[in-house]
DNA sequence: ATTCAGCGCGCC
DNA sequence: AGGGCGCGCTGAAT
């Protein structure tokens, strides 16, 4: 193992740090399981060594989980601005979950041509991991997270940090040729002047102006306001330019504007230059961030990785022999909250493959898509339209899911946190926030700041309401992409990229990249890991979690 | 000239 | 007015 605090002149260099850490990446039984700072500062060099790591603990994001658990700050030594640039840690511990006293508890030990380094003061990450142990196994008590479920959900993001490192180095397949042509045949070639509008987009403003009676041009379209200020002065009566208030109008000119509208976010969002900036040598590489969403969800870093519209998904296209195993976990929110609330006769709707319609076959309500909305309005906190006239129906028939979605609300409107079934702890609520909750409560408080206040407890308990659902269902995900990732990786196998592996992750979805006569085989990874992930998180819960897997060439023809 | 909030919409 | 995001754009603020 590998130490250099900002004191140590011994720099190890990526290859020297690749070496080191494929020597003893195979080891029997099991392979080390790296500490290190931050997966997204150290992996790339080694991916791009040729050294893929089977296991790591990733300390950033450990240490963020951990505090959201204690609320307390982040550990200001694990600051991205104080990043050394040199190796800070890179300890193996062969224990699977982080929280078994290895033998041999100091975490130095020196490889080939870093003893001098090894030998030196630890710095100060040697510090943090010790720390970071300690707390994974401390008992917290009742009700709190146990270190059983701390070190399973570390393990699981730290595994999600070295995917989203490997998916970014590997990349999605793209055709950028058909993407071209998709973009071509829907708005017109590329216009040769930049900011010119393609041909088919302004054949469609023109139609706009000329059905609002405007004279050419005069018609803001790209602009909201002034677009509401045009309409509104051609009579419409219109608040906003949002496409579903739009809709209800019956005027000629708004088919060709929603039209306009839908191809313009098209060409800005993924058009040409999307596709110049993020596609090269017939890949995507999404930049996914992590831990970047409070519930725990990835977030993504430039080139929008997790909101790929599905009018571009034609252009993900596998490699000649190759095909994209695409991987969907079905109904997946609601199936958590039936086993997080141990709702056996929502378990039960969910026996099969679709929940939506065992809720429809138990009699709770007419229509899949009743189901569908009564659930998320359930687990959104929905308080308007179809989904709330729904929902009296659900409780009927599934009284203890309900009340634990709306446990939580309750929790969060008086300022308490709420946990994830792994522990991943919601954030308090404001200072501020507080205050006012206060003030409304007393005396003196006016009529407006009560209502104000009971607004904004509203608002803070849809978001722990969701926050159990969401956060959970992450952490699935997080335990399924493990679980796949380390079935279809074989050190025999050569390069990532030359063997089956994951291309590609969004919420609740994942795709593989394979060679046709691999398919089967990982067909059955991602089964089994779904049933594994499953398993992590709720025991013997009856309730199942089915995915549905297509093997196709084409991202567009899943599903 | 640059930064920022709000809008609107893409994904789950 | 239902939760979580990212991103490009606009127009106002700096």
């Amino acid at each position: 193992m590998l130490v250099a605090d900002e004191h140590a002149t011994t720099e190890l260099d990526p290859p020297a740090l690749a070496a080191a850490i494929a020597a003893r990446e195979h080891e029997a039984p099991e392979p080390p399981r790296w500490v290190w700072s931050d997966t997204a500062r150290w992996y790339p060099d080694l991916l791009a060594a040729g050294v893929r790591v089977e296991r790591c603990h990733d300390l950033r994001l450990v240490d963020q989980l951990l505090a959201g658990v204690d609320g307390r700050p982040t550990d200001p030594r694990l600051a991205r601005a104080v990043e050394p640039t040199r190796l800070p840690l890179a300890a193996p511990q062969a224990d699977a979950l982080f929280e078994v006293e290895p033998a041999d508890a100091t975490p130095v030990v020196p490889a080939d041509g870093a003893r001098d380094a090894g030998q030196r003061e630890p710095a100060p990450l040697v510090d943090v991991a010790a720390a970071q142990r300690a707390d994974l196994a401390r008992e917290r008590g009742p009700g709190l997270p146990t270190p059983r479920d701390l070190a399973l959900l570390a393990a699981a993001e730290s595994a999600g940090a070295l995917a989203a490192v490997e998916m970014h180095h590997v990349g999605l397949p793209w055709s950028a040729e058909h993407h071209d042509a998709l973009l071509t045949e829907l708005l017109g070639p590329r216009p040769a002047s930049l900011g010119a509008r393609p041909e088919r987009l302004q054949a469609l403003a023109t139609e706009v102006e000329h059905r609002l009676d405007a004279a050419s041009g005069t018609v803001p379209l790209d602009s909201p306001p002034e677009l509401v200020r045009a309409l509104r002065r051609a009579g419409l009566d219109v608040s906003s330019s949002r496409s579903w208030e739009l809709k209800r109008l019956d005027h000629p000119a708004i088919e060709p504007l929603l039209r306009y509208k839908k191809l313009s976010r098209l060409l800005t969002a993924n058009g040409w230059h999307w596709l110049e900036q993020n596609v090269r040598d017939g890949r995507f590489r999404p930049s996914y961030v992590p831990g970047g969403v409070v519930t725990g969800r990835w977030g993504s870093d430039g080139g929008g990785a997790l909101q790929l519209p599905k009018l571009v998904r034609s252009a993900v296209r596998a490699d000649p022999g190759w095909v994209l195993v695409v991987a969907d976990a079905a109904q997946l929110e609601p199936r958590i909250l039936a086993a997080l609330s141990n709702d056996a006769a929502m378990a039960r709707a969910g026996a099969g493959v679709d929940l939506y319609q065992g809720i429809v076959d138990s009699g709770a309500v007419a229509s899949r898509e009743h189901a569908k909305l009564g659930m998320l309005g359930a687990m959104y906190g929905g308080t308007t339209g179809q989904s709330a006239r729904v929902l009296p129906r659900l409780q009927r028939v599934f009284p203890q899911a309900i009340r634990f979605v709306e446990d939580a609300a309750r929790a969060g409107e008086r300022g308490e946190r709420v946990r994830t079934r792994l522990g991943r702890t919601s954030p308090q609520p404001s200072e501020e926030w507080h205050e006012r909750q206060l003030v409304a409560a007393s005396d003196g408080a006016s009529e407006a700041q009560r209502a104000a206040a009971r607004s904004e407890a509203r608002s803070w308990g849809r978001f722990t309401r969701n926050f159990v659902v969401q956060g959970t269902a992450a952490e699935w995900a997080l335990s399924w992409m493990a679980g796949v990732r380390r079935r279809l990786w074989s050190p025999s196998g050569g390069p990532l990229a030359s063997q089956p592996h994951l291309a590609y992750f969004l919420h609740d979805e994942l795709i593989v990249h394979a060679p046709r006569e691999r398919a089967g085989d990982v067909e059955l990874a991602l089964r089994a890991a779904a049933a594994d992930a499953g398993r992590l998180l709720f025991g013997d819960s009856p309730v199942g979690f089915p995915i549905t897997v297509a093997v196709v060439e084409r991202y567009s023809d899943a599903k």
